[in-house]
DNA sequence: GAAAGTATGAGTTCTCGG
DNA sequence: CCGAGAACTCATACTTTC
């Protein structure tokens, strides 16, 4: 959920005003002063870093550069799992941040070990407890060593389970490729062909090959991602982040065997839950930083086609619980024409569509529109195979319909709105324009309700909401339609238009709670936060979609990934994510 | 000044035939 | 396994219209 149109995103939050002259002064003089003296350290502090590791990240960074500090940090936390929640212990900790600087990855590295090396019948017990059989177990501890986690060891026997399944099971070996709707769904637990993501290092770091070594050493521990363990030894190879071939995030509800498990690090571990959201095919690296900064949680990719009428693919990284979801009801119509039954009539046999693609912020053209219908009028019923090819090309496109005999046109508002989950009319206090972009920008509410719909049996009494890049309120309608209270909701969105919309509804459709709304994220501080703390005692889930326009593929002028004018917005999720869960451990 | 209209690819993955 | 082509993507900048 995003409003980007005017969000217009620095980073002086985190830069000084005379940045551009520290870079000197601080190569000017020497480590620990320049360090402890440099004026970027309340800025780190404020996003939760831990004071010793900000002075390593300056030092080590050389230029006194923010950005590369940044990366350094970003880097750290991933190396230790730090972050704002365990700052007090770094900071009482002496040892945990030693002096001496020549240790610094020894010990890091150390420290992982450690925390990957629990008890072997410990790790037994995990599963069973997962419901594994104690046999199943055993053998996965065959298979994967002694030193996998109990998440590896769940995810081998998972997989050595969905391969019996798939050996005896009723599938058809032949069907298997026709898949081009995507109705077979790859349990990407054992998908060999998964798109691989980059290693995490950022292309500041690339020439940095002493630091990209520390990288691909630590990166990818078991606790952040899956990894796989083939039967043979050249199977094995560095875990890193995939993305799936079909993206069908952690099961769906009309599949619901294909159920994964998963155990959270222990610093993840909710309340405060915490539901982040963007958009699937970003740029190399950026899925690997996100997930860093967020407890090292592999994010669930989906796509929404499994829910609408219309594809999604979106990365989803939360700490909720993934057992027993449940499909918001009554399920949408599934392809184009169950959505759109009256425009049957005009549809051309070979247009073979049954999904649209991603929805997105603009609409075609008249002039398009009008090519097409003239394209069309000037040839017999049907056309031949190169108008045709050309004819889908657009529709494809622009996500075209077809309205009449030979005519096309792009979907209405209220259509777009239908598609993504939300009430008729949901949008309409807003321009035309306006509408097509925030409805571009916004979740799809099944699939997130999915997601959500955990929250119901453990909030019976409502729960109390940090709604970040809010948009048109694609959490509080998809909660709303699961029948889950909000007590009361901080909601931030920079859009009037958007903030006014979301007034209106929450109005409209009688809540209760409290709805408190603020224009930007950067000015969500300590003070907001606690103030909302001790009115209603705290936050139950902490949920929002930072700015996707400097990640989309659609960008064609900005696609520079997280650093960018709007999508550096990510780290404002990230501090507040840290100062609400800092805060409330306060209290 | 707000709203609507229009031209503007790259980067990456997927598909399929050899 | 490989390579060429198809397919897809929460958009931006500028102009025109109202």
């Amino acid at each position: 959920m995003v409003s980007d149109s005017d969000e217009s995103a620095d980073l002086s939050w985190l830069l000084n005003d005379d940045e551009t002259q520290l870079s000197p002064r601080i190569q000017g003089c020497s480590s620990e002063d320049a360090a402890s003296n440099s004026s970027l350290m309340p800025h780190f502090l404020d996003m939760g870093f831990p004071r010793k590791m900000i002075t390593k990240a300056i030092e080590e960074s050389g230029d006194g550069n923010s950005e590369s500090v940044l990366d350094l940090l970003l880097i750290y936390s991933s190396l230790a799992g730090t972050t704002s929640r365990n700052e007090e212990k770094a900071e009482s900790d002496e040892n945990s941040w030693a002096d001496d600087s020549s240790s610094y990855f020894d010990e890091m590295d150390l420290d992982l070990e450690m925390a990957g090396q629990d008890s072997i019948s410990n790790k037994l017990q995990v599963l069973v407890k997962m419901g594994y059989d104690q046999d199943e177990a055993a053998s996965a501890v065959k298979r994967c060593g002694e030193d996998a986690s109990a998440f590896e060891l769940a995810d081998s026997i998972y997989a050595a389970q969905t391969a019996k399944e798939e050996e005896f099971g009723d599938c058809d070996p032949s069907s298997a490729h026709e898949q081009k709707d995507g109705d077979k769904y790859d349990p990407f637990l054992h998908d060999h062909k998964r798109q691989r993501f980059d290693d995490g290092a950022s292309s500041s770091h690339r020439n940095n090959n002493q630091r990209r070594g520390h990288l691909n050493r630590a990166y990818g521990r078991p606790s952040t991602t899956i990894r796989h363990h083939g039967g043979g030894s050249d199977d094995d190879r560095e875990a890193e982040l995939f993305l799936p071939n079909s993206m069908v995030g952690f099961g769906l509800p009309m599949d619901p065997k294909r159920q994964i498990y998963r155990k959270l690090p222990d610093v993840a571990q909710g309340p405060p839950f915490f539901y982040y959201e963007n958009v699937a095919l970003a740029p190399r690296g950026v899925w690997d930083t996100i997930s860093r900064m967020l407890d090292n949680i592999p994010p669930e990719f989906v796509d929404s086609q499994y829910f609408s009428a219309a594809c999604r693919k979106r990365g989803y990284i939360h700490n909720l619980p993934i057992a027993n979801r449940f499909h918001l009801k009554p399920v949408p119509p599934q392809t184009i024409l169950e959505a759109f039954p009256s425009n049957r009539a005009h549809w051309p046999e070979w247009d073979k569509r049954t999904k649209f693609n991603c929805l997105q912020t603009v609409v075609a053209s008249s002039k398009l529109t009008e090519k097409i219908h003239a394209e069309l009028k000037a040839y017999p019923n049907p056309p031949s195979l190169d108008v045709m090819k050309r004819v889908m090309k657009e529709c494809r496109k622009w996500n075209l319909i077809w309205i009449g005999q030979k005519r096309v046109a792009p979907l209405e508002p209220h259509e777009v709105e239908f598609l993504l989950g939300f009430p008729r009319d949901h949008t309409r206090s807003i321009s035309r324009t306006e509408r097509y972009r925030s409805l571009g920008n916004s979740f799809n509410v099944d699939t997130v309700a999915y997601h959500l719909s955990v929250l119901k049996g453990i909030y019976p009494n409502g729960i109390r909401i940090l709604s970040l890049f809010s948009g048109i309120g694609g959490a509080e309608v998809a909660l709303h339609r699961l029948g889950i209270k909000m007590t009361a909701v901080l909601s931030v969105e920079k859009s009037l238009s958007n903030r006014n919309l979301l007034n209106s509804w929450w109005k409209e459709t009688g809540q209760e709670g409290e709805l408190q709304e603020i224009d930007d994220v950067r000015k969500v501080d300590d003070a907001i936060l606690e103030c909302f703390i001790r009115r209603h005692g705290g936050f139950d889930l902490v949920i929002g979609g930072s700015p996707c326009n400097n990640l989309t593929g659609s960008n064609r002028l900005h696609r520079i990934g997280l650093q960018g004018e709007h999508s550096s917005l990510f780290y404002h999720y990230y501090r507040i994510l840290s100062r609400v869960r800092y805060l409330m451990g306060k209290h």
